[in-house]
DNA sequence: CCTGGCACTCTGTGTGCCCGAGTGCCAGAC
DNA sequence: GTCTGGCACTCGGGCACACAGAGTGCCAGG
């Protein structure tokens, strides 16, 4: 295994790198970090991490970078999560607290973000399959015509419009509105399905049919891929290591319009705790060169949808994951609140 | 004023540069393009142009290309709009067609004018003070806390949280909620203030506090600058051209990231055609050599939003005005089928 | 096991050079 | 008067070259 000192080495580097942007040598090492030993030494310490394949040169003669392996165990071993300061805190909260409505909560979050960590921020909207039932509206646009909206607990608000197979009546609809609330009022949407499946039973023939279309249309809003909305921003900080690579950021910009790709990026973290993604440990190429941090947040004790951001391998994570950290708590408590 | 040929010879200044991006010489332009005259004069007449302030040199000694003032030119009485093919026509159709609501209407919008022109696409949600209204819902959350929810004829869905000053019967919220849209349904958002203003007179005086709350929240939804949301995509496109400029696509994400600024940006755009601002035509700093081309849409004769895109000046003006003007009426159609 | 020294290997930068594209101008042709 | 061919001039881009600087690997000695 390797020794205390080689791990200081690599936590050095790290920093270090994460700082100044270029390789860094042995010399400038030795002068930035009290090691207490000299360069010929860290050379050799340098050799041995490189031969483990936690760091790489880029070229013979230039100073070494982390590998995404190093930067792993960085994140895993030498590092731990930098907490806000109780000023950052206060901002946060404060930013937060003056949202109107759902939408304005996530484009607030995405600005926080983005703001905070200086890269590219993405908030997923709360799931509708985590979330409870507050309200089904239903609304009649034409005779053969129906609204349909669908209120949760967090806020969200879906609406689909179904047409009718035969005329519907307003006494019908008020009937199917309350039949439809009062079983599925306050419920899990995980449940809906059982808890609708023999209303349309209870209804005159004529209607049936109605009852059945429109609550497919309802099933159907629920549907794990269709349902999930997310908002991203700050991509021109994207631009800020742009220098590296004008040819990077394209893959990324192209990577961020997917929200297939997205959602699917954020939904392989599992951990109830903020999860990191380094390089080529995500899935999608576009994103091999960029780390993601990502958490789950939720107005209560569960997880109702994730948030994070994506940002060069070379990123502060101490300080990303305490801000990402920090801003999904918040979130959950804005959320709780309305 | 300008001979006839020195206008041709400008158009085929703009039509080269767009599609080489490189300055265009007066031999390569004789080439290209059947003038029946001689390198030497076109000479002559690209200096007149350059005189006139038309084109310009971006060193002694190399081609030339188009200014602002150019491309203006070029729009206003060079160029016209070019019209989509009918498979495009049907290709955007179709493609508009699958969409589940407003927010799906808007998102497949942004993706088909980002693909279609390969720019940047802004699209804008109706607004609200263009629409009218559908319903207003009124639901009780807890007892002294109520949830407001609007719906417009074009789809789009609004809702604040209401907190009550004292706590609000249900029977009262009915009454509300009855009384509220037989004044308010099917009417215009700009009269809703007229049409409410009376309403508490009508209220025992306990509830009278708890109707002008939700009044005013009401009015608060419909004030300008809150209630314009847009969304944006196509960003990935940036890059086509940011191998001369890895530095101005900087600061256009930094505008692109600026809500006010690209409302303000669709907003100048009066004309009920294609509007093209062009380079320094637009007021803000960062996109002084983009040009904005948007155009008004609307589900029946009125224009509800704007939509549009932002590229580089040296962009195929007909083709983008042709496919912005294009899918504007189809979204329109859309709306007003929904 | 650590250290200082040494030879080696790269990259980045700056210089000088040449080539080519493109221009402006002028004298002559239609 | 307008167009054309010819000519001298200018400037940027590409290439070869040299050089300095940073960093390494390795080795012998403490």
């Amino acid at each position: 295994m390797l020794s205390e000192r080689r791990l200081q080495v690599l936590r050095a580097i790290v920093q270090d790198y994460v700082g100044t942007e270029e390789p860094v040598g042995s010399k400038a090492l030795t002068e930035r970090h009290s090691l207490g030993v000299s360069p010929a030494t860290v050379r050799n310490d340098m050799a041995a991490l490189e031969e483990e394949g936690f760091i790489a040169q880029p070229h013979t003669s230039a100073g070494r970078i982390p590998t995404d392996k190093g930067y792993r165990l960085f994140v895993d071993k030498l590092a731990g999560v930098k907490p806000m300061s109780p000023p950052e805190r206060r901002a946060i909260q404060n930013f937060l607290e003056g949202a109107v409505d759902l939408d304005d909560v996530v484009a607030r979050t995405v600005r926080l973000l983005a703001q905070l960590t200086r890269q590219v921020a993405v908030v997923q909207y709360p799931s509708l399959t985590r979330s409870t039932v507050r309200h089904v509206e239903l609304l009649a646009l034409a005779p053969a015509r129906v609204m349909l909206v669908l209120i949760t607990d967090t806020g969200r608000v879906e609406q689909r419009v179904v047409d009718c197979p035969v005329p519907f009546g307003e006494a019908s609809l008020a009937d199917l509105r309350a039949r439809l609330n009062s079983r599925v009022a306050g419920r899990r949407f995980t449940d809906v399905p059982r808890l609708v499946e023999d209303l349309p039973d209870g209804f005159e023939a004529e209607d049936r049919g109605t009852v059945c279309t429109v609550l497919s249309t309802l099933l159907e809003t629920l549907v794990e891929e269709n349902e999930e909305r997310l908002m991203i921003g700050g991509t021109a900080n994207l631009t800020r290591f742009a220098h590296d690579f004008p040819l990077t950021i394209r893959p990324v910009l192209e990577a961020l319009e997917e929200q297939v790709v997205l959602l699917k990026l954020l939904g392989e973290a599992q951990d109830p705790g903020v999860t990191v993604r380094i390089g080529h440990e995500n899935a999608h190429e576009g994103l091999n060169s960029t780390s993601v941090v990502s958490v789950g947040y939720g107005s209560g004790g569960e997880a109702v949808a994730k948030l994070g951001v994506v940002g060069p391998t070379r990123m502060d994570y101490p300080g990303t994951m305490g801000a990402v950290r920090a801003v999904a708590r918040y979130v959950g408590q804005i959320l709780a609140e309305s």
